[in-house]
DNA sequence: CCCTAATTGATACTATATCTCAATAGGATT
DNA sequence: AATCCTATTGAGATATAGTATCAATTAGGG
């Protein structure tokens, strides 16, 4: 999946839940604008800050349909706290950078065929897992040597 | 790690906070009894329910103390909510039954190896992860194919 | 334009956990 | 065994994250 541009991006998102046929409200174009100008994870506060003409509920309602969707991603940070960001494939994990915050998305990893072998050993029937990395983006690790 | 039965775990656990530097005092001794007598996870609210006698943050601050220490793991369900466990070894992970809650550690993973691997090929310093793992246990898989 | 069901938002509520701070109690010292 | 000092506790306030309720509003098909 490509996105091209910000703007086409909410587009996108309402898109998706039309798809689903959910109705393209005002408020939803609201938390749609707000996440596609967002850089990496935020939080479903956060949007709330931004979007304060958009009730709680529906912001949290929104988000829940993105997630269920596809079009959004939960991410767990180290700290426990559980924040949002646009998922740009399918079932993904991620390399949380602990320093600046920075996500990126672990590719060419083949945890699913791992956990479907160590499973069967232990005669256990996959059905779902949750994976966040944690440690420093290349980025913060010339910081500190410079530093 | 062994542990034999059920009455010397508590005072292991006590142990533990002791060579810490953390004094034995009555409301941390009824946290280590109420969690050596339990089978599989449980939340801090369990332990509350179990113990009227002991304030809240006391609870939750012992059971802080005892992540840290090594002697609990945090497990988290699938549906979000965070439960507590025995350890009973170093870093691993969680195999946990979607159906009847029942938690096997999983053993003879080199998770480890290949977060190492993919985490270089994106120049990133590994630190930590995640993971834990849902699906159907044995025993809950003979039971389905039974009905 | 109208109708109806989907949606919204104000508010209350729940759950989970942390913070504050005066009172208490461990345990080392004497 | 009495004293002292500091770690620890607990009651209650506060914080955080999210869900439930339900009357009012609105999208969008006919």
């Amino acid at each position: 999946m490509v996105r091209t541009r910000a703007i086409p991006l909410a587009e996108q998102l309402l898109d998706t839940l039309g798809e689903q046929g959910y109705r393209s409200t005002s408020p939803r174009k609201a938390v749609a604008q707000a996440i596609a100008g967002k850089q990496g994870h935020f939080t479903a506060e956060q949007l709330r800050q931004e979007l304060p003409e958009v009730g709680r509920a529906t912001i949290y309602r929104s988000l829940k349909l993105l997630v269920d969707s596809g079009a959004l991603c939960r991410v767990l940070l180290e700290d426990g706290n559980l924040h949002y960001q646009l998922s740009h494939q399918g079932h993904h994990h991620h390399l949380l950078c602990v320093e600046c915050g920075a996500s990126q998305d672990l590719l060419g990893c083949d945890i699913e065929d791992l956990l479907h072998q160590v499973s069967a050993a232990h005669n256990f029937q996959l059905s779902g897992h949750w994976l966040e990395v944690y440690g420093r983006c290349y980025d913060c690790q010339l910081q500190a040597a410079t530093v």
